[in-house]
DNA sequence: AGGTGTGCTTGACACTGTCAAGTTGTACTG
DNA sequence: CAGTACAACTTGACAGTGTCAAGCACACCT
């Protein structure tokens, strides 16, 4: 059969990327089935192998773009006046929430192939070093690299933790009566940047 | 067939259970199969549904007694000696490890079924309840209740994600060299506790 | 004109979750 | 003590799944 006009050459790649980001964002990546990505996607059950190893490698091609997107999310922070930890807190779960498809694969060590697929792997290298770019960014470049670590470390089990009760935790059905969602994350979000501010300062560091 | 005389009443749930919990350890809950749980616990395929309902059931049965080991870990947070705030890291860091199984279920949303299973949801009730309760240890008891629940959101963030982040993320591989990975971790730990304890002192609350 | 490779398709197989319909032992009633 | 009811399973069947294998059609090179 003749491709549609409209059609190019890497088309149905995309197209089944597209249908498995949209099934894991509408019923989680539990119920990613290979044969429904091809049905929604429009080809036969076995076109989506012919640019995938098998199921994991989809998991692990989202992952590679989840974790490209959030090293660019990280690198943006750098073009915001606000502070820096309070910037790196709001990229991290506006990234989780706008690609909730990818974020979900990303962090399941079960399926994200970040240790079976290469170029996940590099990706995901690549976010971790721009966080620690942003790290640095926060106490000062003159840190001893251990500390520099362990902070780095805390920051993103903050962001990290905030993101996933969020997106897909308990937390939003624990909000009490008489406020909203939005207006408590905001909230957790400003204390967690004072907690972090009042940290550095106490490190006798640059207060930027 | 008359069951072993050391069976006894019950005890296939019980089998059934924790074949399920050690597959979900050993290769994530993504590959745990109803029937390979059933041959595991040594019973034909259909056993598991004289007790379950089906997959979900067997997930929502996991996370109600995660969740209820989880509030008694948080209980037992009261009989330390150490500052609240760093007693509760260490303990739902090690609920996390030590019970990785259910850890994995708890916080899934689309097969935890916290939503859907009226038994997990009331567990899972009561854990947050504990937390709110070490939160006001924390804090003292006399603070907003809004603000109480944007610092029990703050902590559980940061509890959450170094746990998931050791657990199943990408933390453990970027342990830099020359520390190990568990004296970073209680760096984070420490750390996160003094960032803590900075921010109950500035909000001018009794520094216990 | 013939060969080679890409981009698919159709077919088959073992395995899965789950519905339906037994089977077996045990407890309890009359 | 026969009869019945029920719990705790078992065996059987079916549609749906991931994936291996083979085939087909078209583009492009020689």
């Amino acid at each position: 059969m003749v491709p549609a006009p409209s059609e190019q050459h890497g088309d149905v790649r995309r197209l089944v990327l597209d249908a498995a980001i949209a099934i894991i964002e509408l019923e989680g990546a539990e119920s990613l089935s290979m044969r429904e990505v091809a049905r929604r996607a429009g080809v036969s059950h076995q076109a989506p192998y012919h640019y995938f190893s098998d199921r994991s490698g989809i998991f692990a091609a989202i992952s590679e773009e989840g974790f490209t997107g959030l090293a660019q999310a990280f690198r943006d922070v750098h073009e915001t006046e606000m502070p820096a930890a309070k910037a790196g807190f709001i990229a991290y779960l506006n990234f989780a929430r706008e690609h909730v498809g990818h974020f979900r694969v990303m962090f399941r060590n079960d399926i994200c192939g970040v240790t079976t697929h290469a170029l996940t792997q590099t990706a995901a290298d690549s976010a971790f070093e721009e966080l620690r770019l942003m790290v640095s960014r926060i106490t000062g470049p003159e840190i001893d690299p251990n500390k520099a670590f362990t902070f780095a470390a805390m920051l993103w089990s903050l962001s990290h933790g905030l993101a996933t009760l969020v997106i897909d935790g308990p937390l939003p059905n624990k909000v009490p009566p008489g406020t909203d969602l939005e207006s408590q994350i905001q909230a957790v979000i400003d204390l967690s940047s004072h907690m972090v501010a009042l940290e550095v300062a106490e490190m006798g560091l640059l207060p930027r």
